[in-house]
DNA sequence: GGACGTCGTATGTCTATACATAATCAGCGG
DNA sequence: CCGCTGATTATGTATAGACATACGACGTCC
């Protein structure tokens, strides 16, 4: 066919949004997705005719498609086309910010203490929370984080001595080992359980708390290949934190 | 230079992982990363020089980097070059999952029960909570989530009939008003803030339990198009309930 | 010596083409 | 009528080449 496109070189694109074609156009996509207009399961134009739509290469709308798919917009099937996804996705993006930056960013005094520190041959206990059969050795910490001179978390953390040795030697007295782990140890995959409980007498104590006093709990093990590298659980009294999660299903889209 | 490749055409690709090109100089690329041969900060070679040690076109490579990019996995500098980001990823995906399925999944029974279904202009409070200055009318629905026979959630739900007009003809005797929800409005956004509290005196009744009794709250308002379509607060007893957050730094990676 | 302009380079985007792969569908033979 | 086979077709992957753009570096001019 060869007709005239709009010529990328014959213009400034001095227009609302001068981005790259391909942004345009899954933009353009989206927009009809998400108003409704196509609805989940709806099938999308092929290729080729959306080639045609928009004058451009297939390469550029592959390229569109590809990225929808990948955020999970669409899906598609050979032979058969490109369908708009079902709603599905009940899963948010979660911030988890390092308390220390936290409370930083609030404005507020950062203070940080460590309770207590203790190297040992790991407990049946502890294997099971590092999720490994043979033992080894681990660090056992516990230390406190304080916000406007008020306990704001306690946290209480296993390291696995096997995969990060050098832990061994950081005393952890100024430095919340949180910071120093995530400074200095890459890492692979993490999961969180998040639970509410009521505070035990050991977190009422560091926490300063009265009794009964709900609390937010926050456990966490971070792997490397396979191996769990810390397993840590964080206690937050009700009244100061709070976890917030925000998500667009619409994939990243800066 | 077109030296000779592998010639795509010539093998059947019999190798452990016959997947695409793209996807094994990714895996490689993600597998020196995470190793930590390439730290954060860390130059990745330019896309010619991949191109040249890869045997394959600038497209491909190409697509490998952009891909890293859109994960996050790597930033991209015009005319500095590429390098690993710095782990700074402090959030996670979090799973909130549809409680009826989820109930389902376990293999328990799952009943659902409509305690208040009221229909009224909306307070100060309401548009407050729908983030909205000009009075309209609001769905105030109130209900239980009952798996095994004990009461599993109380959820406390508030709907813009502004943007929903169609959830005025819904009872919600038998649907749970977050199913319908999901079946039938498009969404754009969503925000979950999630906290532990002490069951207050209604939460105590519907959800039989005994003071004190330490809850978790999911707070979660969904947007269409700048415009609040309903917010709920869902309360669950810290023993029957608990989130989990999964995460892999390195992108999708189906 | 400092402001400024030119050039080189790495990434960003797009095209035209090619072949591979998977799945559907029609047609054929048993 | 059923099942197999081959044609058709949409997507998947890859290539080479081209031009655009941003930005650092270097050199020039005053």
């Amino acid at each position: 066919m060869a007709t005239a496109r709009v010529s990328k070189s014959a213009n400034g694109k001095a227009q609302a949004a001068p981005q790259a074609l391909y942004q345009r156009i899954r933009a353009d996509l989206e927009e009809k997705i998400l108003s409704g207009r196509w609805p989940p399961g709806y099938r999308i134009p092929f290729e080729h005719e959306l080639v045609e739509s928009y004058n451009c290469s297939r390469m550029t709308v592959n390229k569109v498609l590809s990225g929808l798919a990948a955020a999970g917009i669409i899906e598609r099937k050979r032979r058969v086309g490109s369908f708009v996804a079902k709603p599905l996705v009940q899963s948010a993006v979660l911030h988890i910010p390092d308390i220390q930056a936290e409370i930083a960013k609030r404005g507020e005094a950062y203070a940080y203490e460590l309770l207590t520190r203790k190297r040992r041959k790991a407990t049946k206990d502890d294997l099971e929370r590092l999720g490994i059969d043979k033992s080894c050795d681990v660090l056992v910490l516990s230390c406190r984080h304080i916000a406007k001179g008020r306990p704001f978390a306690l946290e209480e953390r296993l390291i696995n001595l096997d995969v990060v040795p050098p832990a061994s030697e950081i005393d952890f007295t100024r430095v919340p080992p949180g910071t120093w782990l995530l400074g200095h140890v890459p890492w692979n995959e993490a999961e969180h359980r998040i639970t509410a409980s009521l505070a035990d007498d050991v977190a009422l104590k560091a926490l300063t708390l009265k009794k009964p006093a709900a609390c937010l709990v926050v456990e966490r093990r971070t792997w490397r290949k396979n191996k769990i590298i810390t397993s840590v659980r964080v206690t937050y009294p009700n009244d100061l934190y709070q976890l917030t999660a925000r998500f667009t299903p619409t994939g990243l889209r800066s």
